[in-house]
DNA sequence: CGATAGCTTGAGTAGATTCAAACAGAGTGG
DNA sequence: CCACTCTGTTTGAATCTACTCAAGCTATCG
C-alpha cells in the first residue's frame, strides 16, 4: 500500500526493516476520492496527515476574484500534509485533481513514530523541507521564467517526481489534469498554456494530450527550462530517466 | 543577543526559561557582513545554521540570463538557513541585502539541543514549515497578484514581520534594500515597482524613500492585497499593530 | 442525440518590459 | 570646495507577452 512512499523515501536515505515495517503498519484503511473533491479545508485544524497512494492532488489558495493558484501538485506517495503534524492548521486548500486513493495517519501515530525511531522523525522534517525546496522553485518559475520554461519546468519536474513512484519513464507519464490546472499551477490562462503547448509540440520537445505527456525531446525541454533537478535532493536515486547519470553536467 | 529570535519563537510558543537558556549557550560570536555579500552559495554542503541577528538577508535562485528571482527575506531573529540541518546542502544562495550581523549555530549543537529539548526540536521544525508557508503565500502573490497587490502584500508581510522582532510600528519601518531588490522579490522589474510604489504614494496607502517604507492606510493596503496574516501562524501575539485585536474581520 | 467539459483559435487589449535618458544624493579626490 | 563618479530613482516612448472576450471545435457520457 505505501510502496510508493518508500520508494520516495528510498530515493534520498536508507530506510531500515524495522522503520519500514513500523510505516506499513501505521498505514490502514485507504478511502477513494472523486477528482474534483475538496479534501481539506484552508484553516482546519487536523489531527491527522494524509498520505496520497494513488492520483494528482494540489495544495491551493485562492483570492476573492476567484482566482486560484496551485503552489504543489502532490502525486502517489507523498503525504499531502504533513507539514499540519507542526502546524496544526493549513494556510492552503488541498483539493483532489484526479480520482484518488488516500489513507489517514493520526498525528499521535506519527509522534510515536518520531519517538521509536529518531531517524524517522528526520526524514519527516526533510520531507517537508523538500516542499519547501519545490516551493522555491516554483517561485523562481512564477517570478522569472516565460511562459514556455514555466511549462518546461512543470513537465521536467513532474517526469522525475512520478519517475521516482515508478510512473513515468523517458517517453513521458500520465499526469491526469486538465490544462487550466496546469494554467493555476503556473501562474497563466488556460488560453495561454494551451498556446504554450502547442508552441512546445511545434519545437517538438513535448506534447500534452488527454492527460497525458509525451516527452518528445527531454534534453531540450530541460535546456528549455535551465532545469536543474538539485532541488529534489534525490541523493541516492539512479533509476532510469533520473539517475545520477543524468545528472552530469547540470549544476549542482 | 538573541532577544529577537526569542520574541519571534513566543509569537508562536511557550519557551521555557531552561530551553531559553540553553538557547542562549548555543549564540555566541556574531559577525558583521557587508551589504551584497554573498553569505552561502547555492549547492554548498553545511555543517552549521546560521541566525540572523540584524539585517535584511535574502534567499534567492537565478536563471543564466543574470536575472534573479529572490525568494524569502530573513529579518532579525530569523534563522537563514535552519533547513541546512535536514537538507545538508541548500537548494538557492542567501545574501546580505544590508549590513547584517550574523552568528553560526553548528548542526551538532542544533542535534543537542533537540535531544535535550524535544520541544524545541518541534519548534525548530516548525520554523521552517513557516518558511514554507511564507513560500507560498509568495507563489501566490507571484502567480495570482497584479503588480499594486503583489507590492501590498509585501509590505503587509514585512510590517508584520518586522513588528514581532520589535523593528516595525504602526507608522512604519525600516527595510534598507533597494527597489531593484523588491523587484526581485515580486518578479518584477525594478522600473515597474517604481511606477507602481507612485501608485501606492498616490493612492495614499504607502511611501517607501530611502530605505524606509511608510504605511500611510495599513487597512488599504491590506483590502488592495487580500491580505491574511493567518499565513504567519502568530498564534500567541498580540503586541501593537499585529495584535490578535487587528486580525478581526480577518478570513482565517 | 443533445449536453457538457475541455481544448483550440482569432482579434483586440492591457499590464509589464525594454530601452533610453535624466535626476538626486552620497562619497571621492584633486 | 567643486567637479566627478557611482548607485539608485524617476520618467517617457515603444514594444511585447500574456490576458480578455468570443466563438467554434472535439470527445465523452447519460
Amino acid at each position: 500500500m505505501i510502496e510508493q512512499f518508500l520508494k520516495k523515501l528510498r530515493a534520498r536515505d536508507e530506510i531500515s526493516l524495522e522503520e519500514e515495517d513500523a510505516l506499513r503498519a501505521s498505514v490502514s484503511g485507504d478511502t477513494r476520492v472523486a477528482a474534483d473533491t475538496l479534501i481539506i479545508r484552508q484553516g482546519d485544524t487536523l489531527s491527522e496527515s494524509t498520505l496520497l497512494l494513488e492520483g494528482i492532488t494540489c495544495r491551493f489558495k485562492d483570492l476573492l476574484s476567484g482566482e486560484r493558484q496551485i503552489t504543489e501538485l502532490n502525486v502517489a506517495g507523498d503525504f499531502i500534509d504533513l507539514h499540519s503534524f507542526s502546524l496544526k492548521r493549513l494556510d492552503h486548500g488541498i483539493m483532489a485533481l484526479t480520482p484518488c486513493r488516500i489513507a489517514p495517519v493520526p498525528h499521535s501515530r506519527i509522534a510515536q513514530l518520531i519517538d521509536a525511531f529518531p531517524h524517522l522523525g528526520r526524514i519527516f522534517w526533510f520531507l517537508t523541507n523538500l516542499d519547501a525546496a519545490i516551493h522555491r522553485e516554483w517561485v523562481l518559475s512564477l517570478g522569472r521564467r516565460h511562459a514556455a520554461a514555466k511549462l518546461a519546468a512543470f513537465l521536467c519536474e513532474m517526469h522525475i517526481r512520478l519517475g521516482i513512484v515508478g510512473l513515468a519513464d523517458d517517453a513521458g507519464f500520465a499526469l491526469g489534469i486538465t490544462q487550466e490546472d496546469v494554467a493555476e499551477c503556473l501562474g497563466l490562462t488556460s488560453v495561454h498554456v494551451n498556446r504554450t503547448l502547442r508552441e512546445l509540440r511545434e519545437r517538438c520537445l513535448a506534447q500534452f494530450r488527454s492527460g497525458r505527456v509525451e516527452l518528445l525531446n527531454l534534453e531540450g525541454l530541460r535546456e528549455l527550462a535551465e532545469f536543474d533537478p538539485s532541488y529534489l535532493y534525490l541523493d541516492r536515486m539512479r533509476g532510469p530517466g533520473v539517475g545520477v547519470e543524468q545528472l552530469d553536467g547540470w549544476p549542482r
